[in-house]
DNA sequence: CAAGTATACCTAGAGCCGCTAGGCATGGAC
DNA sequence: GTCCATGCCTAGCGGCTCTAGGTATACTTG
């Protein structure tokens, strides 16, 4: 299932979703969460670096998620991101609407 | 499940393939198209003709469907669209990113 | 110790797409 | 004859990814 290349609009739908199901996992950091998202979707999804920092400044600028600059263990700067409560809830909608596109989808096809 | 009001992201995502899979089952036409979707979605998701009519022109530009003007037994003009070969190609295409990109947040979700 | 690579963050401009908010035309109901 | 549903279309706005950069630092290798 290697390199199906999402259409940006897919990425664009998929990104808040993503971004807060794997904060809700545990806190992290934007450069770790590029390498997470190819992880999960196992070599699938390549996301852009000009896409996610912005996505997480507007996750911020929205209070869904919290950052919090601390110095790792190798000694580098980053920048750690943590959900929210306000956060949380806004993933269980996201993963609602989600749901009921999937389902229209999957009505969509299976029915010839 | 009504009314998840999903994201103009997430719209736009499933537009495409929403359009060319319901296509895929017969021509049909774009007043129509929104009733489908409509039914599909068990009433949750309502699409805009400001964007369905955009979506048709550029499928068609892109010769993924064809259109044919016809009178209809109500004596109205419709305009039919079709699914072309290309287009069943190009569906399956879509159907194939998309069904990734819900494993990864299925992934996402799953993992605690 | 110098140079290259990986890490780690950020942003401006372009292009694309849905949404809002209209417009136009016709058939059927009352 | 008036109103609603049908049926198609489009211009302008805002928002989001992508391209294509920039900056800085730790680690590796010769």
């Amino acid at each position: 299932m290697t390199n199906v290349l999402p259409s940006k609009e897919l990425v664009a739908a998929s990104s808040r979703p993503l971004v807060l199901a794997v904060l809700a996992r545990g806190e992290d950091y934007g450069y770790a969460l590029l390498r997470e998202v190819e992880r999960l979707s196992g070599g699938a999804l390549s996301w852009q670096e000009g896409m996610l920092y912005p996505v997480l400044h507007r996750l911020e600028r929205e209070g869904l998620i919290a950052s919090t600059w601390r110095v790792a263990e190798t000694g580098r700067r980053r920048k750690y991101y943590a959900i929210t409560k306000r956060g949380q809830e806004a993933l269980a909608a996201e993963r609602a609407t989600w749901e009921a596109v999937s389902a229209t989808l999957r009505n969509a096809w299976g029915a010839t």
